[in-house]
DNA sequence: TCTATTTGACCGTT
DNA sequence: AACGGTCAAATAGA
């Protein structure tokens, strides 16, 4: 078990490694941007699968820990962010969403509706969002996400297959502002009886159900200027405007490489 | 026929 | 008991 799990621990070191040269790679031939597009995607792609390997083998190495641990110890980080946002509240946020309950809430003018995510059952995501309009302005919808999605949805496929090129939904509504996000800890009381597999036809990982997760690691110098550029823009009000849900996309994958990164430091 | 939405009922928490 | 979140049967629509 030792050897499995140095073995583990340098392959992730070194794709987290490769990930990170890579994307400075990219920054250093986009600014000044003389760097052809297709030179810029074929990094791109290379930085997707680098995290994708590094988040699949630490998701396994999790999924083994828990299995390991006592129910009373099944503990995630749950994370929560919520958007105020303009248009009709089905703005484009990559994923996709299924309506499940609405209620009117209490000193409210606007009922509140709840969304899971599509793939709960065939893939055991957990993310849902609730969108209600705010009542200091009714063109204005609080969006708030509740957990990570743990499924791969086809259109975050696309983006990754061809960066880039993604078309925006012509209903797409703005991001005004990240009101607030915040991180607590939740006991899970069910087993994670799901396995992750790998496609068939790419390396890209399906991972399973990981409710969580926002911290405060840091490894290295360089990855914490990266991160702060992130945490500077979902922790504070900003007014985000120009902020789109592709954005989120990869503010969301890096979120989840953070995690799971706390999740393997306490593991070893 | 299949999938998504609606909406009243139900349940857990405070 | 009130409230917020979820369930699930009924309904809509492609």
């Amino acid at each position: 078990m030792e050897n499995a799990g140095t073995w583990d621990r340098k392959s992730v070191i070194s794709e987290l490694n490769q990930g990170r040269d890579l994307a400075y790679e990219l920054k250093r031939q986009i600014y000044p941007s003389t760097t052809s597009r297709e030179a810029c995607e074929f990094l791109l792609g290379k930085i997707f699968s680098s995290y994708d390997n590094a988040l699949a083998l630490l998701n396994c190495m999790d999924i083994l820990e828990m299995g390991r641990s006592p129910i009373s110890e099944r503990k995630a980080r749950w994370s929560e962010q919520v958007l105020l946002c303009s248009g009709t509240g089905q703005i484009d946020d990559v994923y996709n969403w299924r309506k499940y309950g609405q209620k009117d809430i209490l000193g409210a003018n606007h009922p509140r509706s709840y969304y899971r995510c599509t793939h709960r059952n065939t893939q055991g995501c957990l993310a849902t969002k609730q969108v209600k309009r705010t009542d200091e302005d009714p063109s204005i919808f609080e969006v708030v996400y509740r957990g990570n999605h743990s499924c791969v949805q086809e259109r975050q496929k696309r983006n990754k297959e061809n960066v880039n090129t993604q078309t925006k939904a012509e209903n797409e509504g703005q991001i005004l502002e990240v009101a607030h996000e915040k991180v607590e800890t939740r006991l899970f009381s069910e087993p994670r009886d799901f396995i992750p597999f790998m496609s068939p036809s790419t390396s890209e990982s399906y991972l399973s159900p990981s409710p969580c997760q926002v911290n405060d690691f840091v490894i290295g110098n360089d990855l914490q200027s990266f991160k702060t550029d992130f945490t500077e823009t979902i922790s504070n009000p900003t007014s985000v405007a120009n902020f789109s849900f592709e954005d989120l996309d990869i503010l969301i994958d890096h979120v989840d490489f953070d995690s799971y990164f706390l999740d393997v430091a306490d593991y070893f």
